[in-house]
DNA sequence: CTCCAAACTGTGAGCGCTCCCAACTTCGTA
DNA sequence: TACGAAGTTGGGAGCGCTCACAGTTTGGAG
């Protein structure tokens, strides 16, 4: 039997400061920005801290000021939609990023079954982390309910659908966004309108599809497809539209990435894009640059969004209110309208 | 000023015992599997516990059994190719899946920047996890040094170019795998097979590109390419061999999602496939079955090697000595070779 | 009825750190 | 010369838990 390594203890706080010639005291006020100690003592801590190759033990730290220093990026889809799409890669890049900023670590979870979701409440009241980002929730995600209960700072990602009370979010203004978009495929002079929404128990569902109807009203069934925010829903939902609606003149899709599906489907429908057939995109990530035409879409500003999720996350963790942000969004007038 | 929620102070083990009139002990040996504790004692701290709503402080936990009940899945590669590859994603949900079944949770960390590697660095090793998962490492990469230096036992996935001398990694037959495409071509008739390489300072492109050549030979250098596994970066590949060797009549590419990006090339240049240039892939992942013509491809086998980087993670933690597994690798027909 | 093993329970020590307070230096100034 | 302020230092208490060990109860065998 070997020892295991985990057991080859590390140096502590003691031996550090036996070596330097100090107290506990004093290597604890090094490591935590070194404010009252003399210089000698600590160009001492710090010989010792690297020839020791100590570091701090993070249990030890976190049981005392009850803080981690992590905090938890919950995902709440089906695994392959987030690595499709291009959405949850800015969103995280940025958040990662910000709070680096804050020497904060940001840690990926994913709950996908109800069971992860136990699983993933249990561990974050456990004390793993300060605070949690939650993104993709459905209507009626039990996973915010769970987080309030347990007493855990949380910001949502997106209008919580039907729990906006008392939880802290940022969302970008999915219904304008919508608006422009539809007003402005009417503004080149089309008339027959279909959209492609996403799945109408997610905010960017409903409220883009309501954006859309505050323009064209009502308007006709026909013209409203559905699709799960994958490239291959947004192909199948256009196949359907153009049965549905041969006559169509645009079509409003809700995410660039069905968009990059619905032009693929049109194109092989022989409409061409835009002269038969204009369409708009929504979300304006790296997609929307690659396909042929390039895609006119809508802006969403995910740096902003990151930004303010953590400034947002980090003001709650120290005990601020609730707040709502709503982010404007903006048209991006490309080829394919 | 609100009182911060996390001042809010949870209920500890003593408030739990306490209330269910037993001792700290009792409590704690409930805790952990409630061997030797009395029918009704059990049931007076069950009932406590979630009477309280009590969850165990794992950073005092931690503290004392020096484990964290947790593992690090670092990722050393820009985030964007991490989304667009489905391999991570089907490495990703294996590891996830059998950790839970082990209780322990899987971090998902990022090391683009050698500021972010360093930063994992001290992250790991002050306790956060019990041992790390590494993944997409390029030769040289100095995060094996450092996690070794450091003493936290991790695991490797695919051959550690350079550094194979005592660590534990866990590869699929790249070699063998190659050469199994290659004759299969070859022994379809094709005479001018070309390749596309993953990056050479990959295993994966290495040794792909090494068993290539043990069944074509040296070969022409016009008939090699390489590429960066991106979509992209197989479509400019392939439209590079096109001009160098237009008389190519076969071209091994070393990844499904490069190959897509070869087809979609090759057809643009009026190519058909696989009449005038046969396509074969590697890794056999969800793309595989989406392009036009379905690839033919080599399967990596990503449940078994998660479940083998997991297996050997934890007996490693539990001190085991270092170990290197190599899995194979099987040709599947389908319509574009 | 006695005794011993087995089952159960309580308690103190201690994991490695931060925080606080008391004590000890230096100085500059009255 | 004396004295307070500011800077610096050491060390005790305690964060919430596990673990070892000692003590208590129970019950079956002798």
């Amino acid at each position: 039997m070997t020892e295991p390594s985990r057991l080859r203890s590390r140096p502590t706080m003691d031996d550090v400061a036996a070596m330097a010639g100090v107290s506990r005291g004093t290597v604890s006020r090094v490591l935590n920005g070194g404010h009252n100690v003399s210089r000698q003592a600590l160009a001492a801590v710090e010989r010792a801290i690297s020839k020791t190759g100590y570091v701090v033990n993070q249990h030890a730290r976190s049981l005392v000021t009850q803080r981690s220093g992590s905090v938890a990026f919950i995902l709440s889809e089906p695994q392959d939609k987030l690595f499709e799409d291009p959405n949850f890669n800015n969103l995280l890049r940025g958040c990662t990023q910000v709070l680096a900023e804050h020497d904060i670590t940001l840690l990926l979870t994913m709950a996908a079954t109800a069971q992860d979701r136990q699983r993933i409440g249990r561990w974050v009241t456990a004390g793993h982390v300060d605070g949690a980002l939650l993104v993709s929730n459905h209507l009626g995600s039990p996973l915010i309910a769970e987080l309030r209960e347990r007493g855990l700072p949380f910001v949502v990602c997106g209008r919580p659908l039907g729990q906006e009370r008392d939880v802290t979010y940022v969302a970008s203004d999915d219904r304008d966004g919508a608006r422009q978009m539809t007003g402005y495929l009417r503004s080149t002079g089309r008339r027959r309108i279909a959209i492609i929404t996403g799945p109408l128990d997610t905010p960017g569902g409903v409220d883009r599809l309501a954006g859309y109807r505050e323009i064209v009203g009502a308007g006709d069934p026909d013209l409203v497809a559905t699709g799960d925010y994958t490239q291959a829903s947004g192909e199948a939902a256009m196949t359907r539209l153009l049965s549905q609606a041969p006559d169509l003149d645009a079509v409003f899709v809700c995410s660039d990435l069905m968009a990059a599906g619905a032009i693929t489907a049109l194109q092989r429908a022989g409409r061409r894009v835009p002269e038969d057939v204009a369409v708009g995109g929504f979300d304006d990530n790296r997609i929307a640059t690659t396909t042929t035409p390039l895609l006119t879409t809508i802006r969403q500003p995910w740096a902003r969004q990151s930004a303010e999720m953590v400034r947002l996350l980090l003001a709650h963790i120290d005990g601020a209110e609730h707040a709502a942000v709503i982010l404007p969004t903006e048209l991006v007038v490309r080829d394919s309208a």
